[in-house]
DNA sequence: CCAACTTGGTGATGGAGATCACACACACCT
DNA sequence: AGGTGTGTGTGATCTCCATCACCAAGTTGG
């Protein structure tokens, strides 16, 4: 029933690709314990505080990874994109999961319960690896999100790195300056831990010197260089 | 040289109680493969940036990991202690060391090669899933590090997490609340973000109001319920 | 078609904390 | 004794940004 839901034609990614490179008979058995699913925005995967249930891998779609504090308010540690992993170190370390993982935007989901991933890796060595090199990959970014949050004084500099890296990200893309930016100025204050009210100033003020220019929801970087020099001024 | 130097006689730990309960076949495997060193304060065992070159197993000892922004301001992450694994992420991922390690107290470092690791994780799924439960270990802290970073208002309150976060690390021994802080007003900034003379301050104020006492080097936590409730204001 | 909500935009104000500039204590070293 | 260096304590200022308050512009949906 949920294994077929309508699929978006624009990612007609099967189920065994994502499983990248690994072994085709591991990949067999992967397939029979998985379950893909869809999910619409906003449905929550999984929640901060929740016992670990299993890994789930992203196939299509946007996945808002973030934290809340006691009072409410709330930090969005990254949007993570197909072919990622989410939950594997609670699962792995059975703790509960550190974060909440919600849709962003549809989404199609392959889960794989905790004791299935466990005794995957135990048998298969190159399973083993795999998940770890996802895990790493996480690991990774996530220093490198305390890096640009901790690391830089002013509101201005983070703004700044957010939309570099955005641009970064997008290499490769026909018109890597151009980019639909899914998010609300309080969604991005959330990534950068400041107030909504300093993101659209700060969005204002570099249009008014002409580093971005706003097109309805595309978002053009106009003048990348003096984004850069925003940083580590 | 730097083999067998002064190895502290309280931590007769040998090298194979660091690898937990594996296989016996799979310990003597690791020994043959494995390379313990000294490192005495402040040597680096990686640097940001760096090529992994594999991982590193504190064996005794404390090991610093931070972050350093290019104005040369610094972020430490945590104080890794005995049992824990550094570099397994970059390491697995082969992607450059995201952190600095150095070595906050003289240390016994066991060192895995990066070759080795990937090998032994490829061929017993046993050792795979203990290094990626070493490392879910390390992304669960990670993350727990940022909410507590960025989630808090005041610096009153980062302060105050650190040290109740510092009694919760020592439940169990004798006295609980006295404790030695091997750091200095500067590091204990860099830990939480903040500038030396706001710490300086805000011990003050804890003093003034009787949640902690000063003995030298060693910290008494009187009032443990007063700082908590700096947490969550 | 108008309410109700969400999102974006802007001014005024206040406060937490960075920063600068000292002074002091306590090492350790010749 | 004096240097020299490191860690701590404290005051004065100043800047950035959170917060409050309000409005404009979509857009949802009854």
């Amino acid at each position: 029933m949920a294994t077929q839901p309508m699929r978006p034609p624009q990612k007609p990614r099967t189920a065994q690709s994502i499983f990248g490179d690994l072994p085709p008979a591991i990949v067999r058995e992967l397939e029979t314990i998985s379950l893909t699913n869809h999910y619409p925005t906003g449905a929550v995967l999984f929640s901060e505080g929740m016992a670990p249930r299993g890994v789930y891998l992203v196939q299509s779609g946007l996945v808002k990874l973030s934290v809340c504090a006691s009072d409410g308010r709330t930090l969005i540690l990254r949007i993570a994109h197909a072919g990622e992993a989410l939950g594997v170190a609670s699962t792995i370390g059975s703790r509960d999961y550190e974060v909440t993982a919600e849709a962003q935007q549809p989404c199609d989901i392959t889960f794989i319960r905790q004791s299935d991933v466990l005794r995957m890796m135990r048998v298969h060595g190159e399973f083993a690896l795999w998940i770890t090199q996802l895990l790493s990959r996480d690991y990774n970014f996530t220093c490198r999100e305390i890096r640009t949050l901790m690391l830089s004084g002013s509101a201005s500099e983070k703004l700044a790195r957010l939309l570099v890296g955005w641009l970064d990200d997008r290499t490769g893309c026909p018109n890597p300056t151009r980019m639909k930016v899914p998010l609300t100025h309080e969604e991005i204050g959330q990534m950068i831990g400041t107030s909504r009210e300093t993101v659209t100033r700060l969005m204002a003020g570099f249009r008014k010197q002409r580093m971005i220019e706003q097109e309805g929801a595309t978002l053009v970087v106009s003048n990348r260089m003096a984004l850069e020099s925003l940083i580590t001024a």
